[in-house]
DNA sequence: GCAATTGTTCACCATATGGCAAACCAAATT
DNA sequence: AATTTGGTTTGCCATATGGTGAACAATTGC
C-alpha cells in the first residue's frame, strides 16, 4: 500500500529504452551472463554496461559475479511495482467513469437501466 | 497484438518523472487548464509547459486551446499501452515459472501432485 | 482602451544520457 | 608463462533534459 514514489522514477526511466526493455524480456526467460546479453546489440560493451547499471539501479535486475563472468537475473517484484502504479491509476480512472456512468444514467430516466 | 515498440520509449519516459505522474493522476480525475494543473508545483510555467509537451508527445494527454486557456485531458489508451507491455512481460515470466513448476514436480515423484 | 490573466517563446545554464575508443584487470585456457 | 576471454574503467563527445528569467502575444474584464 505504502506508495514509495521515489523508485518509480528510476523504474520507468529504466523502461524507457528499447535496449533495456529487450534485456528485461530476455532475462524473463532465464538468467544470463553479460556477454550473452550484449550479443544481440550493436553497441560496445561499455555502452551496454551502462544500460545494465541503469537496470540494476532501478532494482529491475541484480547481478552477481563469479569468477570472471557476471550473471544477471531479473527481479519481477520491481516489474510488478511499475505495473502496480499503472493499475492504481486505471482504478482511479475507472472509479470516476463508473460514477460518471451512474450519474448519466440517473439523468436519463427514460432509458431502461437494464 | 502488433507491438509498436517505438512509442513505448516516449511513454515510459513520460512516466519517469514525479511531476508528470502527478499531472496524470490529476487528469484522471478530470480535465483541467494549464494554469490550474501547474499550481501545485514550484517551478515556473515554461518548465511546466515542457513537462506538458513531453506528456503530449507521448500521447498520454492531448490539449486544446480555446480563447486564452488551454485545456488538458488524458488519453487512457496510452496508459493501457504501458500497462499492456508490462502485463505481457509478466505473462512471459509466469508461463516460464509455471512450466518450471511442472518440471520440478515431475522430478519429485515422491511428493503428491495433489 | 487599459490592465490583468494565461500562455508562449527565447536565450541561457547545469547536469544527465548514450555512445565511442582505448587502456586495463583478472580469470580461464593452452 | 602466454594468450584469450569477459568484464571494467577512463576520457571524451554530442545531444537531451529540466530548470531559470525576461520578453512577448492574445484574451478577457473593467
Amino acid at each position: 500500500m505504502a506508495n514509495q514514489i521515489q523508485p518509480l522514477d528510476s523504474l520507468f526511466h529504466a523502461l524507457a529504452d528499447p535496449t533495456r526493455r529487450a534485456v528485461i524480456s530476455r532475462l524473463l526467460r532465464g538468467e544470463a551472463p553479460v556477454k550473452r546479453l550484449a550479443e544481440p546489440f550493436e553497441m560496445g560493451l561499455p555502452a551496454f554496461l551502462k544500460h545494465l547499471s541503469v537496470l540494476e539501479a532501478s532494482g529491475l535486475i541484480h547481478t552477481e559475479k563469479q569468477g570472471r563472468v557476471r550473471t544477471c537475473r531479473i527481479d519481477t517484484d520491481r516489474l510488478s511495482a511499475a505495473e502496480g502504479w499503472l493499475s492504481e491509476q486505471r482504478a482511479i480512472w475507472q472509479d470516476r467513469t463508473d460514477r460518471l456512468a451512474v450519474f448519466v444514467e440517473s439523468q436519463h430516466p427514460t432509458k431502461e437501466t437494464s
